[in-house]
This record gives structure tokens, C-alpha cells and sequence, in this order.
DNA sequence: CACTCTCCCTGAAAGC
DNA sequence: TGCTTTCAGGGAGAGT
């Protein structure tokens, strides 16, 4: 299940590896829909060479010298891989991009909530997948003063907050649990509650768990794998995510676990008010 | 407008 | 052991 961490360390796989190569042909491997159906003109990047990597939101963009950018989303259950020419096709390879080299960068999604998408570099800025979204929480934007002027007005649970897109992207369920977690903060409590200095507080342990995970190569949980196979390790740090019943770590109280619009809180009672 | 709920989908794991 | 049920959750769209 990748999150910002999980996506961030892909990409910087991808630039080390992918970068200046040329796509020799795009093959779509399934007619099943993903989120959205596949685009049909998925050809139009035949031929085109890679220049850059980036990164928006979980949003991997993939830059092409014609003006292209192909654009994936991973979903729930997606991943690249990049193969060998010697590669057979598994189940739930949806596409492979054929490279210069004669490697393969391959598409598997089995629960298809993830997504393809290929957009002029021109119209990038305005494409309806990015129009709502908030700030990154890895750049400067993502002040004080802007998490105070937005939760201030928020009567939502700061859980769901931090895990709203249209306020801040990429903190999905695991790192908004931990984050809560590290500022002892309730995931409970109304965002208007908190003070200034939890929000700060708040603030930073958001950025600072972020970037130990991708230090750290993202989360393994299941079966996420990078684009080489191997798995991250940050898992191995979780205070609260899955540790329902267990003891936390600071004061041996049972970690326990809510839902919050369907999603699963994990939090320590005792720790976090 | 703000917020919650349901659905999409498969495979792993838990329950019976 | 084997079948059934539950759960995982990002995002879209419907519903309150």
C-alpha cells in the first residue's frame, strides 16, 4: 500500500535507472479497466526518450522529449518493476514499456485502484487529477501558519485532517497514525482543538516520519516491493499501525484501535489525549 | 459547502 | 482441512 514514502522512493529509483532511455514501443497487456480505463493513446510515447522523474501528491510523473508525460498512480496494489528481456507476462501485468536497452518496465496492479494517464506537458498544470489537491508536506509551503489558518476552521477528527488530500497529500492511514502517535495527539480529537503548539508540533513529526520512511526505503506491508524487488524497512519502526493489543512502547499500556470514516485508527490511550 | 458513506477490486488471513 | 467471511484503503461519486 504505498504511501508518499513508498511512491517518493520509486521515483528515485526510476531517476537512477530509467532516465535518458528510450521507450522503444508501449504494450498494453490487458483490455481490464484500472480506476480509469487505459488510454488508447498510450502509442503516442513509442519512440520518446525519458528526461525527468517528479513527483505529485502519490502521482508518479514519467517526463518524455515530446512534450508527454505519462502519469501513474499506483493505487493500493501497484507496482513497477523493471525486468529483463527474458521476462514472461504474470497475471495482473497491465503494461510494459519496452526500453533501448531491451528492459522492461512493467505495470502490476491486481486490485486495479491504480491509474495510467498520459497528459501534454502543457496542460499539466490544470489536469483534473491535480486540481484539488493540497500542498506537499516535503516542501517549504507546509508552514505553521498554513496548518494553523486550515485547522482552525476544521471541526473534523485531526486524523482525517492530516489524511485529507485537498489540506496536505501523501499522508495516507499508516503515517497519519504514527505522526499522531509521536505529538500525542488523540486521532479523535476535533482539528480545531489543537493548540499551536501541538499543531507545530504535529507539523513537524509529519515531515520528520516521512522522510525517516524514505530514508528508510517506505513501508513493506503485504507484498510492496520497490522496482528491484526489494522491500522497504520502515514497517519495522511502527509505534501503533497493526499493533492493536500490544503494548506501546513508551508506556506498556494495550494500543488500541477505532474506526474513523472506515478507516482503522491505531493509537495508544494512555499516551495520546 | 462540509462531511460521511459506499463502491471499486483481489488476495491474505482469520473464522467456522 | 477447506470453505466463507473479513479486511486492507486511495479516490470518485453519491448521499446527508
Amino acid at each position: 500500500m504505498p504511501e508518499l514514502p513508498e511512491v517518493e522512493t520509486i521515483c528515485r529509483a526510476l531517476s537512477k535507472q530509467i532516465v535518458n532511455h528510450k521507450i522503444i514501443k508501449v504494450n498494453r497487456l490487458t483490455n481490464l479497466k484500472l480506476r480509469k480505463a487505459i488510454p488508447q493513446n498510450l502509442q503516442e510515447i513509442n519512440d520518446s526518450s525519458i528526461t525527468q522523474i517528479s513527483r505529485r501528491s502519490k502521482y508518479i510523473l514519467i517526463h518524455l522529449d515530446n512534450n508527454k508525460i505519462l502519469i501513474i498512480h499506483l493505487g493500493m496494489s501497484g507496482k513497477i518493476l523493471i525486468k529483463d528481456d527474458k521476462y514472461i507476462i504474470q497475471k495482473h501485468d497491465h503494461v510494459e514499456l519496452i526500453l533501448d536497452d531491451k528492459s522492461k518496465i512493467i505495470y502490476n496492479d491486481p486490485r486495479r485502484f491504480g491509474l495510467i494517464y498520459l497528459s501534454d506537458i502543457e496542460n499539466i498544470k490544470n489536469i483534473e487529477l491535480f486540481k484539488d489537491l493540497g500542498i506537499e508536506p516535503l516542501e517549504d509551503q507546509f508552514t505553521d501558519d498554513y496548518f494553523n489558518a486550515i485547522l482552525k476552521n476544521k471541526k473534523q477528527a485531526i486524523k482525517l485532517a492530516i489524511m485529507n488530500p485537498k489540506i496536505i497529500v501523501g499522508v495516507g492511514n499508516i503515517y497519519a497514525c504514527e505522526s499522531l502517535f509521536t505529538s500525542k495527539i488523540s486521532p479523535e480529537r476535533s482539528a480545531n482543538s489543537l493548540t499551536k503548539n501541538e499543531i507545530s508540533t504535529l507539523r513537524k513529526n509529519i515531515i520528520k516520519i516521512l522522510k525517516n520512511s524514505i530514508d528508510n526505503g517506505g513501508s513493506s506491508l503485504k507484498d510492496y516491493k520497490n522496482i528491484n524487488g526489494e522491500k522497504g524497512f520502515f514497517q519495522n519502526s511502527f509505534f501503533v499501525y497493526g499493533r492493536n493489543g500490544k503494548e506501546c512502547f513508551i508506556c506498556n499500556e494495550a494500543i488500541e484501535k477505532l474506526k474513523q470514516a472506515g478507516r482503522t485508527s491505531f493509537y495508544c490511550p494512555n499516551c495520546q489525549k
